[in-house]
RNA sequence: UCCUUGAUAGCUCAGCUGGUAGAGCAGGCGACUGUUAAUCGCCGGGUCGUAGGUUCGAGUCCUACUCAGGGAGCCA
């Protein structure tokens, strides 16, 4: 019976029952003693299975011989107690049949041995046969499965908000233009401008930055609603921290603040470490190798209160705090890296939630809160990362919506529909966006986001 | 976009105050072995990122460019 290399590691269905496994070889040990040991791997699990192939197979001087890393199999054999260290189960194999040899093993990048992450990146076709991005492919699954089942045993309905927008969610951000216009012959208005209405839609599309503003809509019919799609952004920003293509999960809540709102995150957050600790072990105790302590951070996350603060109270912590800043902390301005992960990492020691910004650094849509001078804006910091979570309860009274839109240079007009929001049946509501990416960095314990997606775009580099 | 570091064999790197290139791994061959990214021996493998310049002579010094890493800003 055909068995995945996970159940044949556990030993499954029995000892004693032919199995057929099918995969790649990840290495090839051969014995005088008339046996040689390949290791097979189908990318379900984090070990490769042993195969046992005795010499006296017909294909074994002619096949077997050749197999090297990257080589493509399966094996039928009889599943039973290895007798080596390593490994509590093995395979006894009658068969060895081959689909694809290494056309030049000199040359196949993915060797047994330790690569640069920066190298791999430039084998982003084959990169995904390694350890790593195995393991970061797996848990990336798990984590989705984990945010999908989370919102829907809360009661959320995920809504799929589009791909292609006409407006700026944010008012902010570079966007990629969407178009089918000829470009080497741009039909042009009177005015000698580019004419919009000669394109494809009829006017000026671009990829979505986000999809709040679009699910807000939806909070204010379902109650409770999350996006989790892909997201562009066109900065040129070359960080660690940074993808022009990523993935973001949105969640908004009806008759909710911003308490409402850290607490779905707390909920969140949690709910999806103690998936991952608990499905992929194996690949976390990988990680767990590379990089001490990644296991223990998901742990002391799950089992820690968040705190709370103010955003004024954390301006006066870091103001009294014994630590030199490169910035000085100043009521007005955003918090840097630097004190975010001061105060999360030093002043508490777990994950904190900074609440009530400045109203002059925040987006538009955040809510006006009563002291006139901030507004109802939070981000969740965690030790070892800082900001993992922003997100805000939303302006949701017409005329301040408005009065901030002026104050910050955008057209009222320009919104009408999520301004109608605001005028038929307007409710407190809330939401939060999270980069998939930046957690799949923290769960992994990854150095560089562009590890952490499988085909990574980023200002210069689209290849695969 | 700014700052900074780097680019030498398929991969990871060494190569001093300039004197025309080395190791480990991988690959091939052999030895040995129920082996664990095995071990040991031998062999093949390089326009030193690109283009100029200085010099009798440049991997090494200078200039420009390209690409990459790290940091910053922006943010998720």
């Amino acid at each position: 019976m055909l068995v995945s290399v996970k159940q044949a590691l556990a030993g499954q269905p029995a000892v004693g029952t032919k199995v057929e496994v099918r995969g790649w070889v990840r290495t090839r040990r051969d014995s005088k003693a008339g046996i040689s040991f390949v290791a097979v791997s189908d990318g379900g699990c984090h070990d490769a299975i042993q195969l046992v192939v005795p010499n006296t197979l017909p294909n074994y001087a002619s096949e077997v011989l050749h197999l090297t890393a990257g080589a493509s199999i399966s094996s039928i054999g009889t599943l039973v107690a290895s007798q080596g260290k390593g490994q509590a189960f093995e395979i006894q194999a009658d068969s060895v049949t081959v689909f694809g040899l290494v056309d030049d093993p000199e040359t196949y990048p993915i060797q047994p041995k330790q690569h640069s992450l920066e190298f791999l990146r430039e084998q982003g076709h084959l990169r995904p046969r390694t350890n790593t991005f195995g393991a970061v492919a797996r848990v990336r699954h798990h984590a989705a499965q984990a945010i999908h089942r989370f919102f829907h045993e809360e009661g959320f309905f995920w809504v799929n908000t589009p791909i292609i927008t006409a407006a700026d969610a944010e008012g902010a951000g570079q966007m990629f233009r969407v178009s089918t216009l000829d470009m080497t012959n741009l039909p042009k208005t009177e005015a000698g401008k580019i004419d919009y209405s000669k394109d494809f839609f009829g006017k000026e599309t671009f990829l979505t930055v986000s999809g709040q503003l679009n699910v807000e809509a939806y909070c204010l019919a379902l109650s409770k609603v999350y996006t989790f799609g892909p997201t562009f952004r066109a900065e040129n920003s070359n960080t660690t921290r940074h993808l022009a293509e990523f993935w973001m999960i949105e969640p908004e809540i009806a008759f909710a603040n911003l308490n409402d709102d850290a607490d779905l995150a707390e909920r969140f957050l949690k709910y999806v470490f103690k998936a991952i600790l608990n499905e992929r072990m194996d690949d976390m105790a990988f990680f767990e190798k590379a990089q001490k302590g990644v296991i223990e951070r998901l742990d002391k996350f799950i089992g820690s209160s968040f705190e709370r603060i103010e955003y004024t109270a954390a301006i006066e912590i870091l103001k009294n705090a014994k630590k030199k800043f490169e910035y000085a902390p100043e009521w007005g301005k955003d918090l840097q890296t630097e004190h975010e992960r001061y105060l999360t990492e030093e002043h508490v020691g777990r994950p904190v939630v900074v609440m009530n910004y400045p109203e002059q650094i925040k987006a538009f849509y955040m809510r006006m809160n009563e002291d006139g001078r901030t507004v109802a804006a939070m981000d969740v910091l965690a030790p070892g990362i800082g900001e993992i979570i922003g997100g805000s309860q939303r302006e949701e009274r017409l005329d301040l919506l408005d009065a901030r839109m002026r104050k910050m240079n955008l057209e009222p007009s320009h919104y009408n529909w999520y301004r109608d929001l605001r005028r038929y049946g307007s409710v407190p509501h809330a939401g939060f966006g999270l980069g998939f990416e930046r957690l799949i960095v923290y769960l992994c314990g990854l150095a560089n986001i562009r590890d952490a997606i499988p085909y990574p775009r980023v200002p210069g580099w689209a290849q695969f």
